[in-house]
DNA sequence: TTTTTACGTCAGCCATGTTGACACAAATAT
DNA sequence: ATATTTGTGTCAACATGGCTGACGTAAAAA
């Protein structure tokens, strides 16, 4: 407050930046998942069934561990989101190989056109997104979405690594 | 799945950025709210709460309707939250002077001290990945939220205006 | 053989969203 | 002047998706 007053004070400017981008990321995020919401609620699933849908699509034979630890909850949360998804057909579980007590999970045909049908949409308006804004810009994107995100993740955004090297199945 | 038999096909990459967007939208917005959270849930508040906070906080004397619209929920889901920080001395309501249906919405002092460390967390974690990624990755980033985010939402990005001078109170 | 791990389940609670219906005062339109 | 619309609030009921705590089982690892 004292900044409107000096009007001069380059720190007001930075606090003003910095709310920008609190504010970018709250309507981009709140825009970006209403649609899929809007579809998935049509057919009786929420925001967290397309979570899992989105990640087990993602990474074919994932672990339940692993699906945990993307998402940041707890089993019982995902027991009942992931139930529903195996009972009604959208993934399958297997027991693991070489790990007989993990259940790998794989979506089915339908859970593969599910995903299709919500990140469709997603992927369309990030496309937009981009090829309105150009090349670098989406670098500058790509660039500060990493520093907004813990240190531990952001691996996952290094030149793609084939996950079987370094997880065990 | 035919993209990576041939191995050449330039949609792979494509669709294989677009995947790497969704991700960083989840991952960063998981990261950049999961503090905050943390914080509001030792006083017994929510997400919620912060965002009322934050929002009547960065528009004094909004009006409910207004919030509404920013938020895009009920106002019976509103109403829950805002009522419940007025109660615990966050919020004040007055009636507008024009309009005398108005409630507007300020924050007390209580109220600007928790918001202050709130988004001090946030604006931090900003700060650090806009210092990192250097002043034209922060265009590009704003270029590319603002193309994700609803057109009707954009103008709030544009050079801040004024809103006494837009609305009327 | 003991301990740890991966996974599951039951039960209950809380936060936050929804719809629908009703109410009232104030502003606006006819 | 009266009728309608608008801004706000409230009650009630329900759904979703988090959480904790407790307990169980099979398989792997120590």
């Amino acid at each position: 407050m004292a900044d409107v007053k000096t009007g001069v004070n380059p720190l007001f400017l930075r606090e003003e930046e910095l709310r920008q981008g609190i504010e970018l990321l709250f309507y981009a995020y709140r825009d970006f998942t209403s649609e899929p919401d809007a579809i998935l609620g049509k057919i009786g699933l929420g925001r967290a069934h397309h979570r899992v849908i989105y990640f087990v699509g993602r990474n074919p034979a994932i672990t339940v561990t692993e699906l945990l630890s993307i998402l940041r909850i707890t089993k019982q949360s995902l027991s009942r989101v992931l139930s529903e998804l195996v009972r009604l057909g959208f993934v399958t579980q297997r027991p693991g190989t070489r790990d007989r007590r993990q259940r790998l999970l794989e979506l089915t045909e339908k859970g593969i056109d599910l995903e299709r049908q919500l990140s469709e949409n997603q992927r369309q308006r990030i496309a937009r997104a981009y090829r309105k804004a150009g090349a670098v810009a989406v670098e500058g994107f790509r660039e500060v979405m990493l520093g907004i995100i813990d240190d531990e993740d952001r691996p996952k955004f290094s030149a793609r690594i084939d996950r079987a090297a370094t997880t065990k199945r």
